[in-house]
This record gives C-alpha cells, structure tokens and sequence, in this order.
DNA sequence: ATACTTAGTTTGATTAATCAAAGTATATTG
DNA sequence: CAATATACTTTGATTAATCAAACTAAGTAT
C-alpha cells in the first residue's frame, strides 16, 4: 500500500505533466508544488524509482511509469469526485473544496468511491471543468486554448479553470467566470498585457495576462 | 494539530470508558483496541499525558482530561455521522462501513462535517444505534441493559449494537437484529448459557452470552 | 574561457510512531 | 510467605518523512 506522500507525489507529477503537456516533470515542480525543500524531494524520488512508480532521470527530471501513472490517475479521479460532491451534495464554495478534497483522498476506499460516484450519477467533470478520469484512468482531453490566445471581437466558451486558489476563485465567481459560460473578448491589447471581455450583459472588465492563462476556453 | 494516531488514542479511551461506565481505562485495553504492543502504548501514553490530552497513573491506566474528553467526543461524532452517510445515503452495508469510517474521520474537516450533518438531517444515532455526541460534545446516555438481563417471556426493544465485526453485524442482519426491532424472549437458561429468542413470525433461534452481551436493549 | 547563477544532490540530524525483548511491579495461588 | 503469572514499563532499534546547510553540475553572461 503505497502512503499518503507517495500518492501526493504521484499525483502531483501527473498534474503537471498533464498541465505543460510533457510526461518528464522537472524536480524543482514537484518540491515546490508539494511545498518540500529541493532536498526532500530528491530524496523521496529516488525511493518512488526504486519502488517502479516512476523513472528518474538525475538533474533532468522524473517521468511515471505505467504503474504510477495508473496510480496518480486514480488519485486525479478520487480528488475530483469528491470536489463535486463537496459542491453539489454538501454545497460546499468551490473556493473551499481544493483543500477539503486534498485530505479526503487519501481516506476513502475505492469501494466507498464506486458508491459516491454512482450516487453524483457519474459526473464528467469537477465544479472546475477539470475532467474526470474513469476508473480505467482514461481521461478526456482538455482544452489548450486560454483566453489570451482570443481574438478581438470574439466569443468562447469557457472550458475550465486552471488554478485551486480559493482567492482567484472568489474572483472568478463574481465575475460569472465558470465552465460553460459564454464570453466576449471585447478587446486584447498585447502591449497593455491585458484583455477586456463581457459576460452576459453585466459591465466589461480587464484581466492580466497571468489570470487569462488560468482560463481555458473553446470556441 | 493532533496527528490521527493521537486521535485514535484518545477515541479509543473513551470508547472503553464509556463502555465499562469507568473514566479510568487501563493500558491493556488501550493496546489491544488500537493493536498495538503494549510497550508503544506505554510510549505514546506518557506523551498524551505530557500534551494535556488525559492523566496517566502508571500501572494503574488512564483516565481523560476535559481536553481530552472533548477532542475524543469530537472524534466518536465523526466516526457516527460519517457511518450514517455511508449506509444511510451511499448505501453501503452496515457490516463494512466501520472500518471505512475509521479513515475518513480524521480526514474531513468540522466545515464539511457541519454540512454532512445538515445534509442528513442531524440524526441522533448512528446505523448500530449508538447516539451520535453534539457539536458540544453531548451524548445520549446509552442503555445498560444487554439481552443476558432479559427475563423469560418478556418482550422488548433492540436499542443498540456494541460490536463493530463485520461477521457478527451480517448474522444479526440476517437474523434481524438490529435497533428498533422488537424481541421476545422465549427462554433463558442460565446453566446452558443460552437464550431462545424470536423476532416478528421468524423461526426462534438462540444466543450464547457472548452474543447477547453485545446486544442492548430496552423493556 | 572564466566567473556567476540556478537547479539539483548529498549529508547529517530530527520527529512521530512503532516493535521486540528485557526488566519490574502487582496480584494470585499453592 | 514464596513461587508464579499477569500486566505494565523500559530500552534500543527501525522506518517514513522531513529540514538546513554544504556541495556540485549545467547553463548563462561577461
């Protein structure tokens, strides 16, 4: 049975890979996004090699083996399931439930996850627009488009929301800014860093490039 | 933060302390519910007692402090109210959702448990008949008076059971034990240590007293 | 190419939780 | 009361996970 850190550390390989689109993850992205000194982190990956969850590759960086991936993607589908349980059962704030989920995955039994998925009438995607891997550990591909890369005059679809920080997403919900909501991009001044969009009838309003990037859109 | 080994000790303190009616619980019974040897128990004991969770008389056991009380009270109104949810809205068996409890509650948060407990209409007891503490950490006291107390003839009301093995929970199910249920007791012979029973129009069946211990009833 | 910077690795120490085995009170029994 | 059994404690070692700080390799800039 792996422990709760070696399914963090998986999980959060995954994550990224999944994010930058390339299966070697750099070292200095797992201790930083696991909140671990360089140290820690070399350390403990080395011990997940020899335990075959991934491949280590020294100064370059790690990649899952089909065994750990497996793993990481059942962690990916047990913390998005209950993300959408948290929301839609308990009514939970989708700021709130990152950290909440975060704990809980660890604790439930694929038994009780069977149970709880069946319940949410097998839910496709978590209150983020983050797709749910099945328990085969397939997972639906997501979009690659963000806001920014919007022309002028344009309208999308919003398709999730890259980022768990229940500041931004506060933010984002005041200004209706969730998966499946329509938005106009009004204007994107590529000097001025920014873009100004629309949703609905409500008043225009700029983001920054760093928070554009946290939207994934489609067409 | 207690870590949940701290956690599982003090609710298993208080578990026993509650079921022999004593405060003060004696080492045996520490190391044997949490299986773990004697010597860790000793260990771990003496620094509960040095964080303020409870007093330790050496050779003698331990008894709670009101910090203690609390937390443990906490603990055994998680493990409840998650065992309702289980059985109650995921439909799980009540053989098997004692253990899945086990891992759960230390990984929800009093946030979500405040929302799982309005999701389920505050219950007052858990599947096995057990109350469930408040938030305050105030618990129904429970009956005294197991089947073995049951005079010959007399009916009476199952009020709770005070074992969690999943084997012996699938034979009272199939026997329709469980609380609430109404019982007559047909004999009760004290030298052949048994106790003929008949639920409803079923087949009479008998009990030993290990078995009708475990089972607590009212007139 | 030499110096500097950044990312990653090594080393030595620490903490929580555990066990096995040796040791010690206390209780029971002949 | 002495011998034994039971319950408990002590000791020394182990494992997983972590950090700080010293070190090193690789890449960048002068």
């Amino acid at each position: 049975m792996p422990t709760s850190t070696v399914e963090n550390y998986l999980k959060q390989i995954l994550v990224v890979s999944l994010e930058t689109n390339c299966p070697e993850v750099p070292m200095g992205k797992v201790a930083q996004g696991l909140c671990v000194t360089s140290g820690t982190a070399t350390t403990m990956i080395k011990n997940l090699a020899g335990n075959g969850w991934l491949n280590y590759y020294p100064r370059r960086g790690v990649r899952l083996t089909r065994k750990g991936k497996k793993l990481a993607m059942n962690m990916l589908r047990r913390h998005r399931l209950l993300e959408t349980f948290l929301v839609e059962t308990l009514g939970l704030d989708w700021s709130e439930i990152h950290q909440e989920a975060e704990e809980l995955e660890h604790a439930i039994s694929e038994k009780v996850l069977e149970k709880l998925d069946e319940f949410l009438g097998r839910p496709r995607q978590d209150p983020h627009g983050h797709p749910i891997p099945t328990r085969g550990g397939v997972i639906r591909r997501t979009s690659t488009q963000s806001l920014i890369s919007c022309k002028e005059g344009s309208k999308v679809i919003i398709d999730s929301i890259v980022d768990q920080e229940s500041d931004f997403l506060k933010f984002a919900r005041t200004k209706q800014l969730f998966p499946g909501q329509e938005v106009r991009i009004l204007s994107h001044e590529k000097q001025a860093d920014a873009i100004t969009l629309q949703v609905g009838r409500e008043a225009p309003f700029s983001l920054g490039s760093r928070s554009s990037e946290k939207i994934l859109v489609q067409a």
